[in-house]
DNA sequence: AATCAGAACAACCGCTCGAAA
DNA sequence: TTTTCGAGCGGTTGTTCTGAT
């Protein structure tokens, strides 16, 4: 498996933010030729990349159906009932979003999710008096996976630290945790 | 207007698994 | 049955963007 560059041609695997002109080179050729076997692939299309990199690429940006930006309030909470379930099972959690990919989930759970989650155990830590307050949302932890058990939501006073990560064109698509986790409660056996 | 810090995103790396030889 | 190779997955890192000071 470890092959270690032995021509020239290894010796120069491009890596890096692809350009545009490898993008269209890419899509081109699996257009004409389907996708195959991806290190062969990269051969053929003449792209200086690793199969890897172009499966990568293929999947996560280039292919037709990926829907990209904009993670709506019904796939977080689609996200965080499947991260309940199956924890960090991302490429799984990512067949049940149509048009999502697992790089993008882990990314959005990575960026936004979990520090929402570290913030409310902050919360939770500094406030205990306040968390008697959330009491039914604390419930939660009990119907998720014990291997990734979240630490309720007790975000009394700071709600606004809370809706960061969801749409706010309008307060109609504005989702609270409180929804989120209400929701997630009533989905929860 | 410039600088800094934090957030978000894109891509790579290492590992595991399964299929084929 | 064992070995090899490719695909896929999850973790991590690097880069870019954006907002605050």
């Amino acid at each position: 498996m470890d092959k270690k560059p032995c021509n020239s041609q290894d010796a120069e695997v491009r890596k890096g933010p692809w350009t545009m002109e490898e993008d269209l080179i890419l899509i081109n050729y699996i257009a004409n030729h389907g996708e195959g076997v991806w290190n062969s692939l990269a051969r053929s299309a003449g792209l200086k990349r690793t199969g890897k990199s172009c499966r990568l690429r293929w999947l996560n940006y280039l292919r037709p159906d990926v829907r990209r930006g904009n993670i709506t309030p019904e796939e977080q909470l689609l996200i965080m009932e499947l991260h309940a379930k199956w924890g960090n099972r991302w490429s799984k959690i990512a067949k049940h979003l149509p048009g999502r990919t697992d790089n993008e989930i882990k990314n959005y759970w990575r960026t936004r999710i979990q520090k929402h989650i570290k913030q409310a155990e902050t919360f939770a830590g500094q406030g205990s008096e306040h968390a008697n307050d959330q009491a039914s949302t604390s419930q939660i932890s009990t119907t998720v996976d014990a291997a990734e058990t979240y630490s309720p939501p007790s975000y009394s006073g700071n709600m606004e630290t809370f809706q960061g990560p969801f749409p706010t064109e309008s307060n109609e698509n504005l989702w609270s945790m409180e929804d989120l986790w209400s929701m997630q409660l009533l989905n929860g056996d």
